[in-house]
DNA sequence: TTAGCATATTAGAAAATTATAATATGCTAA
DNA sequence: TTAGCATATTATAATTTTCTAATATGCTAA
């Protein structure tokens, strides 16, 4: 594999490595939602949630579409939720063995 | 899902979100291996690459045993694999999609 | 013992990411 | 048309990541 590819491999992995972002990822998990909803959701500012919502878009991880004067996101790839839960199993592999070792 | 408990999922992302820890991760694909073959194959530095092989292992993705003089390390979750190769998925989706909008 | 190889650690500079605050844009309804 | 809501963008400061260079550690063999 060329260092290109895993240029752009690390790049979606990169996209997905921040909590707010999964956050964002799992709140579109039951469909498309807006902006406003999604915001009362996180603790972050509007305009941090805003560019989180951009990382996401810019990767291709999610697409976004107007509606009058709101915005709806939704997910492309819905591979990302396999990649959630494959971290989320490595998590809790690790969190077993710290609690096994005391 | 809980603010830690992303936060933690985070940090395998994060830990996953570099090209030559991709490689790395690859290359140990067909067995544990020394640092001494690690080095000839990427091209980072000797004190760089032993860096990002300190990543790997603070995140439980890989270990490491001494030989001698010499380090072997290898692979503790395989997980890494499927992730990667669904990160793999979504580069070559976008890709496609690039290729077909010129 | 000491020289030399294999690897890790440290310090520091450069680059990238993140968060906040302020401002801009675009739509809708009065 | 203008006020106000919904979202995006920008500038900037703080933090984190990355790389390089130098040094340290630990093993082996002469």
């Amino acid at each position: 594999m060329s260092y290109k590819k895993n240029q752009l491999i690390a790049y979606v992995f990169k996209a997905l490595a921040h909590p707010t972002r999964i956050k964002i990822i799992n709140l579109l998990k039951n469909g498309p939602i807006c902006v406003c909803d999604i915001l009362p959701q996180l603790d972050s500012e509007q305009s941090n949630t805003s560019q989180h919502l951009s990382v996401l878009k810019n990767q291709g991880i999610v697409e976004s579409k107007k509606e009058g004067s709101k915005v709806i996101y939704s997910i492309i790839n819905k591979e990302v939720y396999e990649m959630i839960e494959l971290a989320e199993k490595i998590v809790l592999i690790k969190i077993e063995e710290i609690k096994n070792s005391l």
